[in-house]
Parts: structure tokens; C-alpha cells; sequence
DNA sequence: AGCACGCCGACT
DNA sequence: GTCGGCGTGCTC
């Protein structure tokens, strides 16, 4: 019988099924790891099989199956069909989706061994280190023998050898138990009055530490060796658990009784795809908790996907409150090994209700009733790195695999999925409900003719100032994390550039340092200008360091606080001090700010608008709106003030009249002008090879496009993309099945030295 | 992605 | 004559 492998390696290059020999003791099925031996050198490597079959195509000498890591098979036929679909859809090695669906820990890790073929040779005290033995783990100690190491391995007296072994550490504690045959028999026989009691104690308990005995019953260790020595009580060892328990110190009021969510429910029975247009968080904790009644009642679980590890903890704690079923809450904040045990008890399907951020949306999830997807505009939805997927495309793809229902949550959806509403495709579920909000706009450019502070305008202070006597607080929003956007030279004029990207470094205050946003390459802050060496340098672009700095400075008696990382304790602690009144002013950045809900805050202020609407992405218009639609939800009765350089912006206009119907309109028709998404698909296709023929080769590709699809469409490039390093093409269309033509180009160049990055669902494009 | 192999220049 | 740097091509 022959395995058909994939082999744990992410280059296009090996991007193919492996077919290996199976012996004849060993169970092998689909969905396995296995160890197989790869390459000119046997390196033993991770696979996973797709297919078993008693016959290979394969010509040349088939390798044997050194090893199967699993009694049961991971993965299951579907979540391989599901792998097989995103392959195709965003053109990726198989294995970048695989890797996707197994935890980290799940991978193996190369060790080498020393072994020695003659020992004669051997330096001595090399020898002396194995100890007696032939074969020796390579540890850092052996690192000063390295030239005698290299001479014997020449002379063939030694010899590497590679393995592959499994990355996860169990760790077992030591428990101690009543041993009752020992117990029933001898009880009579022991005179000390401190052991019957101990024992009598401890009878019908579960196992417990030795720590756990010694602080419960006052015993001494000494007591429970001995016990354990005369078989009094029974060593039993336990996994330790790695699992945290993590929520936050939310209050979660009593939810009202809604009754258009009713409806919803009605409606959710009826049919299978939903978008959920959500008025406010107490109506969206309300809808979550019907649609985890409605998933219960069936026996089904329920699956919520966050756009990130805040927004996760937010449900999490409030899911806790409510439910008394099993939840998980999965991130990337979570320890290796702890994110190893969540997988293993969810292919047991040990919880109810399952929240994750998207890296972990894949797993092999099993009886899942409903796939909710919470703020599903959010850009994290697409990954930007291989695969580059887009999670609302995939759930819709799983969600039909699993045969359960997809509910699209949003404040502000997508105009594509708007779209497929009012085509029928999907069902609304959506009641307008005018909430009253007290909005003040703050024109920037008036600010500035008067002379007033650019980050914080007299309008927004007199408001703060209100605020923060009734001993309420007050939340900030600006969408940057450094001192400022960039340094610029005041003789000059030139601005300090990535060397790589060529954009302008941000810079961090707090360490001297400037970050490139886009690869993160940090320098020390120049006291300089590095071109004419001037020391007048000036700030643009106001940055969260700066903003604190001022406000510091604004009010001295008052507690200020950056939420700047997605951490789970930085999150405890602003909602621990908001509640307890020790917080008074919070800065923090769109995403984060939405995880974020207090009784106490009772003014946002939207620092730049102008930030978000001028980033450069065909997108940026909805990210603005949708941040105006999730800030006005952060507390009850809270007040808005919107600081900006564009107040009439139809952006603004249409949030304030709390028209997304005709702001949808309006973006629709812009978007219809500049050809992109939800009209036009954008793609980007990068390529890498040699200088002299990436060109080339891309205008070739080019070509090749322009050859099969003849219509609605445009090629844009080649350029080169800094950024990237890559030469760049763009290619705007309206063909559904494109993906059968990259496919195809991908297979062309797969096997040579040239790199093909396909990019359906770019966020990065202009 | 690694690894081995082979070509070629530099140094013993 | 030998060492090693790097370009090339293969992996069941």
C-alpha cells in the first residue's frame, strides 16, 4: 500500500503529493502525520497523508514510512477537501493551508545525534563525552569540539544524524490517592492517630499534590512518603494542564428583551445564510445569546470568529456569564503548548462554544450549527501572507461543507456582501433603530485659523473638561502607535525613508528608535538630517506617544492610559481601572477601542478622522465609517466629538444621519469609477527571479492573461514594488474562474527557480 | 526549503 | 593537489 504525502515544507518546489511505501504493521490513514525520509539525505521530515492506495505513478525508488505520529487520523476528508479549496482559490502551496489546521506543537523539530563509527580515532575527550555510548544528542557542550568533529566525520570515525521529533513537552505531577484494598484490609494495623485521620480524610477524594494534602490537612511530607511507602496511598501521575482561565472584569447587565431578534431567530431557521446588521452592543450581546440558545437546542455547537484577540475576550467573558456550557476562547496570545491541548480536546469536541481569532478558524471543528463571523468588514479577515485567503469567502465554502448556517455580523458590512443581500443571496437581518447620539464636529481647518492646539481642538477640551469633573472618563482614538508618522528635515526637506520600502519611518519616542510601518525595520532616531546633516528636524503626523504626552501635560491631576498591544492583561487592566474609577482618559486605536464598553465612558473622541480616510487603500472610506460606527457603541449615552480636516465628507454626512443605505450608494458609485472591489476583482501578482529576467517573465505573464480573458479587464505593471522586493503586476477583472489561469501559471513556474505570488484579496492595493 | 553535487578560482 | 564559495537541480 502506498501513502500519498505532503511533505511539511512550504516551497512551491515540493508543492506535489509524495507517494512512500507503507509497512505492512503500520496503520496509516488520511488525515495522519507521519514521518518519512526526504531528500538525498534521508532527512526524516513531517508529511501529512492526503490519499492511501495500493498503487503509485511514481517511477523511481519509493522510500518506506519511517514512522506514523497519530492513533487517529487529525484531520479529517473534509478539512483536507477544505485544504484542497483554498489552495485553489488563493494559489499556495498545499502545505501553507495544512500548516493552518495542525497547531505549531503539532510539527516536528530536527535533532542530531552524534554517532561514532570508530572509536580508535576519536579524540579523547570527545570520547569521554558519550559516556559509554555510540550514539549521542548533540548538545551546545559538544560546540568546542567542532574542527575535531568535522575532521572525524571526514575520516568517517563519526557521523550526524538528523531526526525529526515532536515539539511538545508533557508534564506530568506527581498525586497521591487513598489505596483502598491496602485501606479495607489494614486500617486497624496503623497506631498513629495523624495517619488514620489523614487517611480517613483523603478517602473517596480525587487524587491530590503533595503540596495540595500538606496546606489542606496540616500533615507533614514525611507523613505521606511514609503512607506511600507502606501502600497506604498510591502514586498516580497527571497531565498538569497547561490551560489558563482568562475574562475580563466586565459587568454584564441583565439583557433586555428585543423583540426583532425574535424574529431573527424565526427567520434563522428558516434559512441557512445570514447578514446581521447589528444597532448596538447590548442588541448584539442579546442576538449572541439567542444564537447560542437556537445552537443549543440542537446540539449543535457554535463557532465565533473574532477579527482579534480583545474583541475574543470581550465575548468570552460574556459568553461565560451566560452559558454554563463549555467554551473555548482560542489566540495567538495563548502558550504553544496550551494552544496543543485546546487542539487535542477539540478533536475530542469538548466544547460548545468555540471563539477564535482567524489563525485558528481552520482546525477541524467538529458538529459546528452556525459559523458566526463578528465584524466581518474587519480587514483582518484577510491574510497577507500565504495563504492569502479571504476568511468570509472560506467560511462560506466550510459553512456549505459542514452543511451549518453562517451568520455575518457587522455594523457596517462589506459592500459585496450588502450586495449579495439585496440579491437575495443571503438573508438581511436588519431593524433600523435610530439612537439618539449627541455628534459634534470639529473643523480642524477653523481650528487652525484660531490658532487652537491641533490635537486636541478648544471644542474637544471644553467637552473633556465636563467629562472629567463628573469623575467620568473620557476615550481617545487615533490609528497610530508611535511619537509621529515621520521626520522630515526643516533645511531639506527630505524625509527619513525606509532604506528598504522607501516610505517614511515612524517615529517611536519611548525607545529612540523609527520603525518602517511596513516591514518594521527599526534604526536608532539621527540627531541629524542623514543628507545635510541639519539638525532642524520636525514631527509630522501626530502619533499615540505624542498624544499622551500632551494630554499629560493638559491634566496633571489625571490618570491617562495607552492601550496600545492586543494583550490580554493591558485589556484587564483598562477595564479593571475604568470600573473602579481609577481611569480617567484612555488612548487607544480604532481596533482596540472596540473591544472596549463602559458605563463610565461618556465621551470619544475621534482624534484625526482624516487619518483613516487617507489611508492609501481603495477601502479606506469604509474603514472610516465602519470606526465611526463601532466608536459611537463603546458607552451608553455617549457623547461624540469627530476632529477632522474634511466635515463634509459624505462619510461623515451619511454616519450621521445614520444612513448606511445611502453611503452605500455613494461608495458604490466611487468604487464603480476607480474599477475595484466589489465591481472589479484587484489582484496582485508578484514575481521574483534573477534581475535580468524578472521583467521578462512578468510581462510574460502578462501577456498570457491578456491572451485567455478578453474582456473587463485590465493588466496594470510591471512595476517594482520596494516594498515587496517584487516586480509587481495588478490585475483588475470581473472572471469568476480566474483562478483555473493562475493555477495554471503557477504550475509553469513551479518547478523552476522562479518565485509567482498570487494575491487575490489584497488589503494593500490603492 | 534544504541538501548534494559540480564547476571554478585561490591558496598550499 | 586541495579547499571552499556559490550556482543549479532534485526531493516519492
Amino acid at each position: 500500500m502506498y501513502a500519498h504525502v505532503i511533505i511539511d515544507n512550504p516551497s512551491s518546489q515540493v508543492d506535489i503529493e509524495f507517494d512512500y511505501l507503507i509497512p505492512r504493521s503500520f496503520n496509516v490513514l488520511v488525515g495522519m502525520r507521519v514521518k518519512v525520509p526526504f531528500g538525498p539525505s534521508n532527512k526524516p521530515t513531517l508529511g501529512i497523508v492526503l490519499e492511501v492506495s495500493n498503487e503509485t505513478i511514481y517511477q523511481g525508488n519509493v522510500k518506506e514510512i519511517l514512522e506514523v505520529l497519530d492513533k487517529e487520523p487529525i484531520l479529517n476528508t473534509e478539512s483536507i477537501e477544505i485544504a484542497k479549496y483554498i489552495k485553489k482559490e488563493t494559489i499556495c502551496p498545499i502545505s501553507r493551508v495544512l500548516n493552518l489546521m495542525i497547531p505549531h506543537a503539532k510539527r516536528l523539530k530536527t535533532v542530531l545525534y552524534l554517532q561514532i563509527l570508530n572509536g580508535n580515532n576519536l579524540d579523547a575527550n570527545l570520547l569521554k563525552e558519550f559516556k559509554g555510548e555510540t550514539i549521542c544528542k548533540y548538545t551546545p557542550r559538544f560546540d568546542k569540539y567542532e574542527a575535531v568533529i568535522k575532521k572525524a566525520i571526514e575520516n568517517n570515525d563519526l557521523k550526524i544524524i538528523k531526526d525529526a521529533v515532536e515539539k511538545k513537552t508533557k508534564k506530568w505531577i506527581k498525586k497521591y490517592i487513598v489505596n483502598l484494598e491496602q485501606y479495607n484490609l489494614f486500617f486497624d494495623e496503623l497506631k498513629n492517630i495523624d495517619a488514620k485521620n489523614l487517611l480517613m480524610d483523603l478517602k473517596g477524594l480525587d487524587p491530590l499534590t503533595i503540596d495540595e494534602i500538606i496546606s489542606n490537612y496540616g500533615v507533614s511530607e514525611y507523613l505521606i512518603k511514609k503512607l506511600h511507602k507502606t501502600n497506604y496511598l498510591k502514586e498516580v501521575y497527571e497531565l498538569s494542564s497547561k490551560i489558563k482561565e482568562r475574562t475580563l472584569s466586565i459587568k454584564i447587565n441583565d439583557l433586555p428583551k428585543i423583540d426583532y431578534i425574535n424574529k431573527y431567530m424565526d427567520k434563522y431557521l428558516e434559512f441557512n445564510k445570514f447578514l446581521y446588521l447589528c444597532n448596538s452592543k447590548t442588541e448584539e450581546q442579546v442576538f449572541i445569546k439567542e444564537l447560542i440558545d437556537k445552537n443549543n437546542l440542537e446540539k449543535k455547537n457554535t463557532l465565533i470568529i473574532v477579527p482579534d484577540i480583545l474583541r475574543g475576550y470581550e465575548l468570552y467573558t460574556l459568553i461565560k456569564r451566560l452559558f454554563n456550557n463549555s467554551v473555548c476562547n482560542l489566540n495567538s496570545s495563548l502558550s504553544e503548548n496550551e494552544i496543543d491541548e485546546y487542539y487535542d480536546l477539540i478533536l475530542n469536541n469538548e466544547f460548545e462554544i468555540i471563539i477564535t481569532t482567524p489563525a485558528y478558524s481552520l482546525w477541524p471543528y467538529q458538529n459546528i450549527g452556525c459559523i458566526l463571523m463578528i465584524d466581518q468588514e474587519s480587514s483582518n479577515y484577510r491574510n497577507d501572507q500565504s495563504p492569502r485567503y479571504d476568511l468570509n469567502l472560506v467560511m462560506d465554502k466550510i459553512a456549505s461543507l459542514k452543511q451549518s448556517k453562517l451568520v455575518y455580523h457587522s455594523y457596517c458590512p462589506l459592500l459585496s456582501t450588502y450586495t449579495l443581500s439585496m440579491l437575495d443571496k443571503i438573508t438581511l437581518l436588519s431593524t433600523k433603530v435610530d439612537l439618539e447620539k449627541d455628534i459634534t464636529i470639529v473643523n480642524m481647518m477653523e481650528a487652525l485659523r484660531r490658532n487652537e492646539s491641533l490635537l486636541i481642538s478648544n471644542t474637544l477640551k471644553e467637552k473633556m473638561d465636563s467629562v472629567l469633573n463628573k469623575k467620568e472618563a473620557v476615550l481617545l482614538i487615533l490609528n497610530n502607535k508611535g511619537y509621529s508618522k515621520s521626520i522630515s528635515c526643516r533645511v531639506c526637506g527630505s524625509s527619513i525613508d525606509c532604506p528598504k520600502c522607501k516610505i517614511p519611518l515612524q517615529y517611536h519616542k519611548e525607545k529612540e528608535e523609527l520603525y518602517c510601518p511596513a516591514c518594521y525595520h527599526k534604526i536608532k532616531k539621527p540627531n541629524m538630517c542623514p543628507k545635510c546633516y541639519s539638525d532642524k528636524l520636525s514631527y509630522n503626523g501626530f502619533g499615540m506617544e505624542q498624544l499622551s504626552e500632551v494630554i499629560k501635560k493638559m491634566y496633571p491631576n489625571k490618570n491617562v492610559l495607552t492601550l496600545k498591544d492586543s494583550s490580554y492583561l493591558d485589556l484587564e487592566e483598562v477595564i479593571y481601572s475604568l470600573n473602579d474609577e481609577s481611569l480617567d482618559i484612555l488612548i487607544t486605536s480604532d481596533t482596540f477601542s472596540r473591544s472596549i464598553n463602559s458605563k463610565r465612558l461618556k465621551l470619544v473622541g475621534i482624534v484625526n478622522l482624516d487619518v483613516v480616510l487617507n489611508t492609501p487603500s481603495f477601502d479606506a472610506n469604509h474603514q472610516a465609517y465602519s470606526m465611526l460606527q463601532h466608536a459611537k457603541e463603546i458607552g451608553k449615552d455617549i457623547e461624540m466629538v469627530i476632529q477632522t480636516y474634511s466635515p463634509k465628507h459624505y462619510v461623515l454626512k451619511n454616519f450621521i444621519l445614520n444612513n448606511y443605505d445611502e453611503y452605500y450608494f455613494v461608495e458604490l458609485n466611487n468604487r464603480k469609477s476607480l474599477q475595484v472591489e466589489p465591481l472589479y476583482e484587484v489582484n496582485r501578482i508578484l514575481v521574483q527571479a534573477d534581475y535580468n529576467e524578472v521583467f521578462k517573465v512578468a510581462n510574460n505573464i502578462k501577456k498570457t492573461i491578456l491572451n485567455i480573458i478578453k474582456e473587463d479587464i485590465f493588466v496594470i505593471g510591471p512595476s517594482y514594488n520596494f516594498k515587496e522586493k517584487k516586480v509587481q503586476l495588478i490585475v483588475k477583472h470581473k472572471n469568476k474562474n480566474i483562478s483555473n489561469l493562475y493555477m495554471h501559471i503557477y504550475e509553469l513556474y513551479q518547478k523552476t527557480n522562479i518565485k509567482i505570488i498570487f494575491d487575490r484579496y489584497s488589503k494593500n492595493i490603492s
